[in-house]
DNA sequence: CTCTGGTAGTTGACGGTTCAACCACTGTAG
DNA sequence: CTACAGTGGTTGAACCGTCAACTACCAGAG
């Protein structure tokens, strides 16, 4: 069984450690205009999509969590009138979930503290060559685990 | 208002799904042997620690866990007989927690699992470069964070 | 047509995390 | 000595995510 050397070992923490310490300022910053980080998420995927409409279970792969959770999340959101649940035309059992108007509004207003929030904690911290190799290594990291075949997803 | 490049974009996003993939398939492989990630971390900072006893809120610190998190993880943990409360004999207000002696060979147990995770999600998908550049880029988010005056910690 | 296996989404119970009080103790000021 | 602000840790309720069961529907086989 090979360890993980004293460098890997650093790396490895210090990995998990600023990702928590990041969770915990993102959400801090989103918590302030009254949202969640993984509410957010699926606001803005909702938003960029065509007809500003996505399938549940599109929606669920896209902010990789399971299909429950995005059921929970989008009736919360539903109670506070920012989307709304439409049958998928061509599939009985699908559902779309769409923004409304009030919705549209309230994501502006809250993409721009997002934004600014991950700049501050984030991107302006590193070096443009630092972000970049950043974003190279997690690519990776997201093909292997697609490769992978252990790992079918949170599909509960 | 400076929004991100396309770039930027990307490598955010790729960052904020391989940490959630990453999340689920470390948290799988250690379910496998009954424990959380949460758990394994203050397990294992505990039993790298002088003497194997950690004083709670340096544990809290540690593992960037707010103390209440810390106070109930420990509680399952005691209960699970993994780990012993005693007084801190310098500070009437103080706790110390330790590894138990169960708790030690369940330590052992469980890190193969984990090493082993770690190194198949992570590790050995990215290049030697690679993931010594993930390791900088978060010990400098790390710092940041650190330096920010605005970011107290959750001390809840 | 029925049967069957698989997919889409929901539900409710359970368990962990967060949050706001709260108690006990420390240490400094008067 | 008392007063008081601050720290260490715990508690319980509210909240969120997970998990297993469940309904409804689709699609192919016979």
């Amino acid at each position: 069984m090979r360890w993980l050397s004293a460098d890997e070992q650093s790396s490895w923490r210090a990995y998990l450690r600023a990702n928590r310490e990041l969770d915990v300022a993102l959400d801090r910053d989103l918590q302030s205009v009254g949202v969640s980080l993984s509410e957010y998420e699926l606001l803005s995927m909702l938003s960029e999509a065509a007809d500003q409409r996505l399938r549940m279970s599109a929606l669920a792969d896209l902010i990789v969590q399971s299909r429950s959770r995005v059921t929970h999340t989008a009736a919360r959101l539903e109670r506070r009138g920012w989307v709304r649940r439409t049958p998928a035309p061509d599939d009985g059992r699908g559902v779309l979930l769409e923004v409304t108007d009030e919705g549209r509004r309230a994501i502006e207003r809250i993409a721009r503290v997002h934004v600014a929030s991950v700049r501050r904690h984030l991107v302006d911290v590193l070096t443009p060559e630092q972000f970049r190799a950043l974003g190279e290594a997690m690519r990776a990291v997201r093909e292997a685990y697609a490769a992978d075949p252990t790992t079918p997803g949170p599909t509960g």
